[in-house]
DNA sequence: CTTTAACCCTGGAGGC
DNA sequence: TGCCTCCAGGGTTAAA
């Protein structure tokens, strides 16, 4: 479920109620995740306020004023408000309990972590998470010239290098094959087979496609918490070619395939990305 | 340094 | 109904 916009829609959410809250209690319910959870997390942030909501590609940094919880939502996660009167789910590991609320981290798969740290170990951007990070695709320093900088010398192909999010962050499974197919470039081709057109046109590709499900998000998750029943997987809303196999490409009708990188599907049509099999 | 593969975990879908 | 296999939107880590 997570990708960028839904985390970004997420924090959105959040922001609008966690800030300048007291946190009451937060209760670890599982703290099997990706890392275990700290054994001190109440202590850390118990009866502390949570400063503001912030992010840094898909993770969600809570801000205290000695330190930060960090979250992230794997590949099943989903962080949601939920009165108390509304019953914890199987999955719900997480509770964030405040006066007037409280959230609940629901992640089956368990790939999701809430981590702490503290200021005194250095600034929050230099945790080993987010040290690493690419650029943010909304923020001026993601431009073609970045971006084709970025992809120089890199052998490797240009959907592991997006998905690998240390060019720019955010691109996830669903958006390296949406936007490579915008992009009309070869999934295969090695990065820095690029040319520079080509990269100009990834780089809006990117920004264009991110922006499209950041705003399909924010309404199907608006959606999902007034209505009961599931949201249903945004990305089919909009989707041109991911989990279609089979499928006519929306552009020359030709069938949309399906291939396998670095363990993960890729989609792409072959005529119009110009793919010799 | 770069690139690739294994792995963490549960659950849904579909074949038999 | 059950059992089996495959698949899933992420990303760290070890290995080559």
């Amino acid at each position: 479920m997570p990708e960028l916009p839904e985390v970004e829609t997420t924090r959105r959410g959040i922001a609008t109620l966690m800030p300048q809250q007291v946190l009451r209690q937060c209760i670890v319910h599982q703290p099997k995740m990706r890392w275990p959870i700290p054994s001190d997390m109440n202590e850390r942030v118990q009866n502390r306020t949570v400063l503001a909501c912030e992010r840094r590609g898909k993770y969600l940094l809570l801000r205290f004023e000695h330190g930060y919880q960090i979250i992230h939502l794997g590949m099943s996660g989903s962080l949601r408000s939920a009165p108390f009167e509304v019953e914890r789910l199987k999955h719900d590991h997480v509770e964030w309990i405040f006066d007037q609320t409280r959230f609940l981290l629901h992640d089956p798969r368990r790939f999701g972590a809430v981590l702490w740290h503290d200021l005194r170990d250095g600034p929050i951007l230099e945790h080993p998470l987010l040290a690493k990070l690419g650029v943010e695709p909304f923020s001026p320093e993601f431009n073609p010239d970045y971006l084709f900088q970025q992809l120089a010398n890199r052998t490797a192909s240009i959907k592991s290098i997006l998905l690998a999010g240390r060019a720019v962050v955010g691109v996830g499974n669903i958006y390296a094959s949406e936007s490579l197919f915008k992009a009309a470039i070869d999934p295969t081709a090695p990065a820095k087979s690029l040319s520079y057109p080509q990269t100009i046109a990834l780089h809006q590709a990117i920004v264009e496609t991110l922006q499209q499900a950041l705003d399909s998000g924010g309404s199907t998750l608006r959606d999902y918490q007034n209505a009961t029943g599931e949201a249903g997987a945004y990305f089919d809303l909009y989707a041109q070619i991911y989990g279609k196999a089979g499928q006519p490409c929306p552009r020359c009708e030709n069938p949309i395939q399906r291939l396998v990188q670095n363990q993960r599907a890729t989609y792409f049509c072959a005529a119009c990305q110009n793919v010799a099999l």
